[in-house]
DNA sequence: CGCGATATCTGACTAGAGTCAGAGATATGG
DNA sequence: CCATATCTCTGACTCTAGTCAGATATCGCG
């Protein structure tokens, strides 16, 4: 079977069947809206901040809770500090019925596994992870953003505190050698941050900052964010790319090596790093071409 | 991460990316219920099979009928011969239409293509087969049925008219050694027969009529059918079950020899058999135990 | 305090999706 | 030919989901 008839026969048949999941999961006398929010409350919550995620007219968003209100299974109030804003929390009860619908959500996912032999069940949640994982991998965006930024700013403070994790005797920014100024590539999933890399523009240019979110790990994002750094470093008419790394990063060496990037003695003095890399870009080629 | 939460984990994110797919999918201007209808006419069809296949109410098709009548896109005419049946045919416009749908969802599919790397499109392609393959096959129900029902005949008539194309020299009813009474399992998809198995109540019993639909093949049916035959076996208090096959059916023997059925000396006069098997049942053990 | 912004709520409205009870035309068995 | 069943259609209705325009309360700031 050709690829999109693949992918349009699977959105059939999942549709169809995840459907069938959905209208049971929320067959519980209630309008799907009300077990949205019933579910999505959790602990306490702002009304804002309920909004936001669901992303419901606020008007609705009131009747919903005036509903759920009556039927005793929130409780909403002024907040505390600023009284316009208001504070939903679950009763017992709503608590109660937030376990059931839990509860009734994992059965109907265990009659997906149900009629399954050992083998098929791991058969079929590996083939979902992988699914989750590359359909996921598909709506993460890359852009070229302001360092200074917001986004900038939240993945830069997540890599150093990671990277002071993880390097043998810390990390302090102000010993490492600076990212002053050149590009640097934000990558998000649903607007959330989860990766970032730099190319400093120095000559030759130099590949900085890579980092991917934990979360985010495996589903080729790193690969990305330097295929977009190097098409950055081709349009800017270099030859060389070079980057040095930290001997505990293994997984970033790997990703390194396979994109075609060989060591070679230090060209710098970065007191952090133990290999250092260059690459010389062909016009028109990257390490992950876009496909027409 | 646990197989439940896998699969809600899956469910959760396949629906929120395949939703937005439909999403665009329906949004031609017109109600999902008047696509669903136009998709579903393709070639000229009853009403009520119409209704059948997308499980409407008569007036509410009706109305939607009246809908697409009036854009244009169908026409709606007595049937020839039952003049109570109407026949739905697209018109020109109606299949222009049917196509913009067609590449639309075509346009889609390919969006969740675009953004991956070729590796990861055919691992994507290949996950999404498993799943569907696997979700479908959760579904496949077994019952015992009457043999000379509807069902019944109808997998045997498919069956044999197979194994008259398979066989070497074809395959006739009446030369061959009948089932005549015991046991006979249907599995069907949907409602749709799909499979068959019989077990013939002689002593020991033996597997007969053993067929799956060629739709419906890598999904485990086979096995299940066996699996069900011998149940019913072993409640009958049987320690031994026979079979016999033809050379042909290399997939049969190959079931038949992994659910620990051996080779033997030819025990009936079948014409149509190349191999004969048996295999001692052990009381509460079936080919694929059911889980708790 | 007064002003503009913010957060929530209420009322009035629309559209989609579907149900249900007949009405009317047509078939079928006796 | 008649009674009964079948098929489709119309009209009247419901429920869910969601939008939009204010009304009202509260906050932060000058």
């Amino acid at each position: 079977m050709e690829e999109v008839e693949r992918v349009r026969s699977f959105n059939r048949t999942v549709t169809e069947r995840v459907g069938a999941l959905m209208d049971s999961y929320l067959d519980f006398g209630r309008p799907l809206g009300a077990s949205r929010v019933l579910w999505e409350v959790g602990a306490a919550t702002d009304v804002r901040d309920l909004r936001a995620r669901l992303s419901l007219d606020s008007g609705y968003l009131s009747r919903l809770l005036r509903t759920l209100e009556g039927e005793g299974l929130v409780t909403v109030e002024a907040g505390t500090g600023d009284r316009r804003r208001r504070t939903v929390a679950l009763t017992a009860a709503g608590r109660a019925e937030r376990a059931r619908l839990d509860a009734r959500s994992d059965d109907l996912a265990r009659s997906f596994l149900a009629p399954l032999s050992e083998r098929q069940t791991r058969q079929l949640v590996d083939a979902m992870a992988t699914v989750e994982r590359l359909l996921t991998a598909g709506i993460v965006e890359l852009t070229a953003e302001d360092p200074a930024g917001d986004a900038a700013r939240h993945c830069l403070s997540r890599y150093f505190a990671e990277i002071d994790e993880r390097f043998d005797g810390g990390f302090r920014e102000a010993v490492a050698l600076p990212f002053d100024s050149g590009v640097f590539v934000v990558a998000r999933l649903r607007g959330e941050p989860i990766g970032c890399g730099a190319l400093k523009d120095v000559t030759p240019p130099e590949i900085k900052r890579m980092w991917v979110a934990p979360e985010a790990r495996g589903l080729g994002v790193g690969r990305r964010i330097l295929a977009e750094l190097e098409r950055h470093a081709v349009e800017a008419g270099t030859a060389t790319i070079r980057l040095e790394t930290n001997r505990v990063l293994a997984e970033a060496q790997q990703l390194y090596r396979s994109a075609g990037y060989v060591e070679v003695e230090p060209f710098n003095a970065e007191p952090y790093a133990h290999y250092w890399f260059t690459k010389t870009l062909k016009p028109g080629t990257s390490t992950n071409p876009s496909r027409s």
